[in-house]
RNA sequence: GGGCGCGUAGCUCAACGGCAGAGCAGUGGCCUUUUAAGCCAUUGGUUCAGAGUUCGAAUCUCUGCGCGCUCACCA
């Protein structure tokens, strides 16, 4: 049961006062004949031929400010913000009042009217009828927007509490205008992703996200057990598998754009359940696939944005095509002074790291890939601000890439960084079915010591890869963390509607 | 999971060992072109929860809960 504060008591008995004069709260029909902006437009239009512009317009009260004889109140619908202005004169004093008493912030309005011009300029709904179409009880953490002088606006207790607005979504969606842009942003860039794949004869397909055995990541999986079949099942942790098995199947472009789930720790570019776009690309290697990334994501940005310049914490960054190709040793060798082709054991590559720089710490234990990727994050992954292709892994953190000919400590993969952090990852995926065997039964040694991370054989992806698979390219993004990208947001929280939070009491 | 920080009115914040406050929102009044409208009056608090120290705790200590930052984890 709900316990009202103050403030819903008083709009609760508002609600009954409505009830003994016959008003219903919440009708069930609503009319409106224009956007905010369409109204106003057509105004302007029509303004210097004097014709009278009639308009029913509905939303909701975001300020109202009563004067006595006359009142003006703002609303917002899903175009804007329009002024509405009500005088006793065409309404009536009771109606004024009626309004006055009975309408609050948040009240969803549908008022009928004449547009005209304020003396200060305004474009406004001179209104001639207007209906309740929705009572809040709850007061929303409305701001006042100040525009100064310059035409900048300015905020006041706006709502920011981040936990607050990641609870409440929908307050802080209803509350701050700049949330319901950065998602409608999201949207078009999943759109033009979508548009720029099917352009290019990628077939978009959804596979399971509920499977018996999880892989194609390395990463915790969610559990759940399906009664009828008396079994596990598990949230999926990457389409990678199942998306091969189709290129098995002869369809030769495919990309899924959807929902993985990993469970590990959450963080301002980690969430629990992400958005996920992978594709692959029968007979294509990780040099066309590099290519095509740097197209795909310079087009998202420039339907999305309008530019392939952005800014993000501050930096200028331009996605204009070529981006820079790094080979991973050679960026190493220039931000850490140490080539990892010189080390070709972890035991040495260990020794060289604390050798040449004393104050760090890397884990004694960990592989030769792993020492890899430490000196990637350390020395090189904060100097990748322009987008860059680092290329060329080490194989033992890449199961499920193929080697480069002639060099079977390296494979053919790449990974997009911008702005100092990944954006992608990509590779000549392996397509051998016995070394394919060969890599899993490796990982389940390498994680036999970490139980929780155990790396299940998959037997059935085996079988779909000895009945052939085209050589071919494949790449996967967070979709999350592009939308980061371009829309200049800091954490995963500020790109996902409903970002998981430890529940509350 | 570790470390650091935060939690005060519906919202934004102050008070930092001595009467829990402001602005906005709300309520009542005045006001016929306002726009953070203005003016007058006024309501509103388990200071996240619990325990402790103290003559006295929002403030200090401990525990718990939640959030933020960060580290670890994330091939």
């Amino acid at each position: 049961m709900a316990e009202y504060n103050s403030l819903e008591k008083i709009r609760l008995q508002k609600l009954e006062d409505l009830r003994a004069e016959g008003i219903e709260a919440y009708p069930t029909r609503a009319k409106r004949t224009h956007l905010s902006s369409e109204a106003i437009a057509e105004f302007e239009e029509k303004e210097k031929d004097g014709i009278e512009v009639k308009a029913t317009l509905a939303g909701r009260i975001r300020a109202m400010r009563a004067m006595g004889k006359i009142s003006f109140a703002h609303i917002e619908d899903g175009a804007g913000k329009v002024q509405l202005f009500f005088r006793a004169n065409e309404i009536g004093k009771e109606n004024l009042d009626f309004f006055n008493r009975m309408f609050d912030i948040g009240d969803f309005i549908q008022a009928e009217g004449v547009m005209f011009r304020t003396k200060t300029g305004e474009v406004t709904l001179h209104v001639h009828d207007f209906k309740l179409l929705a009572k809040s009880i709850s007061p929303l953490p409305a701001a006042k927007d100040e525009t100064l002088e310059d035409g900048t606006v300015l905020r006041h207790a706006a709502l920011e509490d981040p936990e607050l607005r990641a609870r409440q979504r929908y307050a802080d969606l209803a509350v701050n205008p700049g949330v319901r842009e950065t998602f409608r942003k999201r949207a078009a860039i999943v759109r033009a992703l979508q548009n720029f794949l099917d352009d290019h004869g990628f077939l978009e397909v959804e596979t399971p996200i509920l499977q018996p055995i999880y892989g194609g990541a390395a990463a915790r999986p969610f559990m759940t057990h399906h009664n009828e079949l008396e079994q596990d099942m598990y949230l999926r942790i990457s389409f990678e598998l199942y998306l091969k098995r189709l290129l098995v199947g002869n369809l030769e472009k495919v990309y899924e754009i959807g929902r993985d789930f990993r469970n590990e720790g959450v963080s301002f570019k980690h969430n629990p359940e992400f958005t996920q776009l992978e594709f692959y690309w029968a007979y294509a290697d990780y040099l066309q696939v590099m290519e095509l990334t740097e197209q795909m994501v310079s087009h998202v940005a420039q339907k999305v944005l309008g530019t392939q310049k952005i800014t993000y914490k501050g930096n200028a960054i331009d996605l204009t095509p070529p981006w820079r190709r790094l080979e991973m040793r050679q960026g190493i060798l220039e931000t850490s002074g140490i080539d990892i082709a010189e080390h070709k054991t972890a035991g040495e590559l260990f020794k060289a790291i604390r050798e040449k720089h004393p104050e760090k710490t890397p884990d004694p234990n960990a592989t030769r890939g792993k020492l890899i990727d430490y000196l990637l994050s350390e020395f090189l992954e904060p100097t990748l601000i322009q987008p860059t292709f680092l290329h060329d892994y080490p194989r033992d953190i890449s199961p499920l890439a193929k080697s480069i000919p002639g060099d079977s400590l390296t494979v053919e993969r790449f990974e997009g960084y911008v702005a100092g952090f990944e954006l992608c990852n990509a590779f000549t995926e392996l397509n051998d079915p016995l070394d394919q065997e060969q890599r899993f039964i490796e990982m389940g040694r390498d994680y036999a010591a970490d139980d929780e991370e155990k790396h299940p054989m998959d037997e059935d992806y085996l079988r779909a890869m000895r009945y052939g698979m085209p050589p071919n390219g494949g790449f996967g993004m967070g979709v999350d963390r592009l939308a980061m990208l371009l829309l200049d947001k800091h954490s995963i929280r500020e790109v996902l509607l409903f970002p998981a939070l430890r529940k509350e009491d």
